[in-house]
DNA sequence: TTTT
DNA sequence: TTTT
């Protein structure tokens, strides 16, 4: 039964990543995400709203996130829609909507860069992306290093 | 600072449309979709894990899944995801999320027909898609105009 | 640097696809897939204006689609572009752009089915769709390793 | 009859777009956008391989371009595939891709800021993404201007 | 060359 | 609460 579930958000960590290290070695990061939109209101004046998502990344892409993130930085998030139901301390049914990432790429450059930059990072092993390619089941992370600009001599 | 809040759905309609007509005219429709998908426990068992998510569409999107959506059809949607906040019965804090459409292509025929078929809708006045194009503000406002946008005084 | 390629079609095979047996049991599947959307010309009138995508799937997809997809029916596609350079008889300089599937469900029913259906198949090896995952990799290269990836030696 | 012809791209612009002002004073703008991935060839080399897009923008989005977007930038653009068919000047068929954007974020910052920024512009009247938003049909541009950084008061 |  |  035909069945798609496909989030993409750039947006700006509200906070530094939070790494848990599962048993078995597995690690799961999670982290607050802002996307905004601004638009005129009836009385003509723009204003701003901001949407908060809750990011969850498993394995190497949490990894990753645990080295290179921080809070403030810019990032393209590629993933799926996840509602848990969980008992309230009262009993009540509630519900919390994550994010789960299985493609991330950076947007803001390391450190003291320039203007602009990223790496891709992914959780599964195709190669659809850019940037530094990741298996989310490797152990060890290849890490983002510099990739180089564009070269002068288009095709075009 | 750029950002981008898109959600790509296709799923099953959980129940028929659920729609209210504000003053002006506006309509809302409300619908849960469901997504689901299969994997491969531990065990090696396949298994299925439904995601509900909860769309709300406006205007003149609202007012074709009015007409045309039902219970169980088959539907992709574009949209962004929009968490709003609210005070329960006790006074807490509680998040819903939903699923607010700009784009509708019904993927199920309408009656009795053959094996597939499909209507697109727009939330906006573009032609970006294939279907009969719908432009969400044709009958109550101005073509072209912040047609995604809700008025403030929603009861939610 | 920062990069995403990334297309979502929505479409129907103008033909069977057409499968090709590499050396080493790779298969690759080739279709024109049309996407339409309508419009209103200057003078009202609807009109519809036709896109046809040259799709291609390799591997496991591929021979998914050499099972399943025929001409005519609907399938959701995700992939990326890819644009190759060839010479033709002349030696000039010309260029084809594919898209490249990483994801593709049915959404046409197999066969004297009901009004909808659809199955999933990734070309990698994550669960992030629904439907019957498949995992492109599983009769003839060991999972989660490089499916996407083509042979270097490859005929175009 | 269902059909969705989407394309999401982050990349960089191989050259300044160049932008024509057609009778009736609507602007068009093109230029080349880079993605690149990286892949390890069987030989455990890393490679790089970089795509090359035909993009085009039309009215209030091509007069964006022209006002800020310069070669070497990040961009995001949402749009979908063309192709077209011409006649070369043997008269054989030849075919031309492009990605006609109806939405565009810029991803670098300005000028000589820090590390990331961006401003986002669309072709239709909807809100559905952040940064100033643009109604491509207007004659002038309310201009992308800086946006605050997020608020450290965040709700978790 | 598809579909409505 | 859908669908296969």
């Amino acid at each position: 039964m035909a069945s798609v579930n496909k989030v993409i958000l750039i947006g700006n960590l509200g906070k530094d990543p939070e790494v848990r290290h599962l048993e078995g070695g597995v690690a799961v990061a999670r982290f607050p995400l802002a996307t905004s939109e601004t638009f005129k209101d009836k009385s003509g004046q723009k204003q701003e709203k901001t949407e908060w998502h809750n990011i969850v990344l498993w394995r190497g892409l949490a990894e990753v996130a645990e080295k290179y993130l921080r809070k403030g930085q810019s990032v393209f998030i590629e993933g799926k829609i996840r509602t848990s139901q969980y008992q309230d301390k009262e009993g009540n049914q509630r519900y919390s909507t994550e994010i789960v990432a299985d493609n991330m790429t950076m947007l803001t450059r390391g450190e003291g860069g320039s203007s602009e930059g990223g790496n891709s990072f992914q959780g599964s092993a195709s190669t659809s992306s850019a940037g530094t390619n990741y298996n989310a089941g490797a152990a060890t992370a290849p890490a983002g290093v510099a990739q180089n600009d564009e070269p002068d001599d288009l095709p075009f």
